[in-house]
DNA sequence: AATAGGCCCAACCGCGACGGT
DNA sequence: AACCGTCGCGGTTGGGCCTAT
């Protein structure tokens, strides 16, 4: 059973936008939003279907779209974020702001996949060529969820649960695996005891690499890697360095050990 | 100068998720 | 619970540009 075509494509043009088309809908959007993306051509004068309208607001109109080449920080980045989160293009780029799945999608199948397989063998040669997904599953809930508004603003955020999986043999192997729950924690003693209890060990290369969550002004973080315990604040001077955040989350490249 | 091949990137396609009824 | 409409995502395509021969 086939699904019917997102729009009618009698009548409706395709193909590269004119800026003529690029005005009407930057201008329709910029009064009204976009509530609706299949009656928004309509209104706002526009011989295309919805999709392509989101398309074209989405990856190239979007006031907050970074232009230009990537940095070599960005594409660093981009294969590390791949190593972990795979082809969730969306998820990659939504921790690089400013940059568009598409954007991402198309730099890495035309220049980062080169440059990881190349780059990869002396570096990490237990690593699989083209891992399709991460063998380490961390989900975050929103630090300042919305539909908690009446709860008291300073309770305490939370914190991530690790268990490692029964693994077939020793930490050496690289199919080691890993998941994660959210717990909330009532008190800074419990969230230590939570830290100090489900401490993170990625025996791969992204190990240099944590999520963590975020409080109002201070971070938990802890993460076991060659025996050793990491803990940080806002205040130390390499964390605002190597950080990059999006939304509530946080992204943190650590120092050398 | 011509052209073949590769690269780049905007745009399209099809599918799954999700929310409303 | 089932259906339907909409949205967002990942995969793919195709055309323009660049470079090597």
């Amino acid at each position: 059973m086939g699904r019917s075509p997102c729009c009618e494509k009698l009548g409706l043009k395709r193909g590269p936008w004119s800026k003529e088309e690029d005005d009407l809908l930057i201008n329709y959007i910029k009064k009204n939003g976009h509530p609706n993306w299949r009656a928004l051509p309509k209104l706002a004068g526009l011989l295309r279907c919805g999709k392509s309208c989101r398309l074209r607001w989405t990856n190239y109109l979007r006031p907050d779209i970074k232009r230009g080449n990537f940095t070599h920080q960005e594409e660093d980045i981009i294969i590390k974020l791949h190593q972990v989160l795979g082809n969730s293009w969306s998820a990659i780029a939504a921790r690089l702001p400013g940059r568009t799945d598409n954007e991402i999608k198309n730099i890495w199948h035309t220049r980062l996949k080169k440059k990881r397989n190349e780059s990869q063998p002396q570096e990490t040669p237990h690593i699989q060529s083209e891992p399709e997904s991460s063998n380490v599953d961390i989900h975050l809930e929103e630090a300042n969820n919305s539909k908690d508004n009446n709860s008291e603003i300073s309770s305490p955020k939370i914190n991530t649960e690790i268990q490692q999986q029964p693994s077939s043999s020793s930490s050496t192997s690289s199919s080691s695996e890993y998941s994660c729950s959210n717990t909330t924690a009532t008190s800074s003693e419990s969230r230590n005891q939570i830290m100090s209890d489900n401490l993170l060990e990625v025996d791969d290369i992204w190990s240099e690499v944590v999520w963590a969550p975020v409080d109002d002004n201070y971070l938990d973080l802890s993460l076991m890697e060659d025996n050793y315990q990491i803990n940080c604040s806002f205040n130390d001077d390499w964390f605002w360095d190597d950080l990059f955040t999006r939304s509530n989350e946080l992204m943190l490249e650590l120092p050398e050990l």
